[in-house]
DNA sequence: GCGACAG
DNA sequence: ATCTTGTCGC
């Protein structure tokens, strides 16, 4: 799914003398959350796409920007210093659309319904780790496996794609999904793999490393630097991790490896349990980040 | 009640 | 995630 894309479609739907609002248009695509995403790729692509983008304000009426305000004055539209007079009589939501946000949030818990959350592998030999950085559209996905017991580095790889979809909070696996399904290609699949995100700590019990887990029938594990859903439940702190909690059910941990400041949070992904995603987690943390995906972060890094 | 929200 | 320099501390 090509969100870019369906998003400038939805932009050239404004007419002339008509104005709409980042809340409006992420509300086409399916759900207001997309709303920072919309304006996000609007500010940082626009000049590389003909798309009537100066149409596009903030939800208040209020213009930030002199290009913008001039391009909406040869429209015809009154604006008085920052703000769009009758705003409200020329905003335009009556967009043409099929909610691809919506589809893909059904398609996520249809998904969900292969999710096995008991330790259901056979061996525990090989950790990979994937990460993924960006810089624009330009994405670099890094692979690194490493042996359990003595972490040795087994293998790398690492390759380049362009991206399709902009960083959605909930919707984090359509981003990363098409390269990291391109990267794990003809490998020899690890017993296990750590992903850059939460697993089962998601709003709708499916983040990324749980959606990888099934669609790449391998046991994961979800390792993630902040919250996303769910509270840590201090009170329950052992002495260097405390469970999370969300809607009252146990959705991961987080754990303070060595001694940390900041704590990460580890949530089962797929085929793996509560109890032993904190353990393998905990093993492989030579720093705070766990070593393959620490290792995969570094390569990632030096491929731009 | 409202808003924010992994990377 | 990315934009970015020096700097405080083990």
């Amino acid at each position: 799914m090509d969100l870019y894309n369906y998003l400038y479609n939805l932009v050239k739907q404004i007419p002339p003398g008509r104005v709409s609002t980042y809340t409006h248009l992420a509300l086409a695509l399916g759900d207001k959350r997309a709303k920072r995403a919309v304006k996000e790729t609007l500010d940082a692509f626009h000049d590389s796409t003909p798309i009537p983008w100066h149409r596009v304000i903030e939800d208040n009426g209020k213009i930030e920007g002199k290009k913008k305000k001039h391009l909406l004055q040869q429209e015809n539209i009154p604006i008085h210093k920052t703000a769009i007079q009758k705003y409200k009589e020329i905003v335009f939501h009556d967009f043409t659309t099929t909610y691809p946000l919506k589809t893909l949030r059904k398609k996520q818990l249809l998904l969900q319904r292969f999710l096995i959350l008991k330790d259901a592998f056979t061996t525990l030999d090989i950790i990979g780790g994937v990460d993924v950085s960006y810089q624009g559209r330009d994405a670099h996905a890094a692979y690194v496996a490493m042996d359990y017991h003595t972490h040795a580095l087994v293998a790398t790889k690492t390759i380049q794609m362009k991206t399709d979809f902009p960083y959605i909070p909930t919707y984090l696996t359509y981003r990363e999904l098409p390269i990291i399904k391109h990267l794990m290609k003809n490998i020899t699949p690890p017993s296990l793999l750590l992903l850059d995100g939460h697993g089962i700590s998601h709003p709708h019990h499916f983040g990324l490393a749980s959606h990888l887990g099934v669609v790449l029938d391998i046991p994961s594990i979800g390792i993630a630097k902040n919250l996303l859903c769910g509270t840590v439940s201090l009170q329950n702190a052992k002495h260097d991790f405390a469970p999370l909690i969300h809607q009252g059910k146990k959705v991961g941990w987080a754990l303070w490896p060595h001694g940390t400041q900041k704590p990460i949070f580890v949530s089962p992904g797929h085929k793996v349990s509560l109890p032993t995603s904190l353990g393998i987690a905990k093993k492989m943390c030579q720093y705070r980040i766990p070593e393959p995906l620490r290792k995969a972060h570094l390569l990632t890094q030096k491929k731009k």
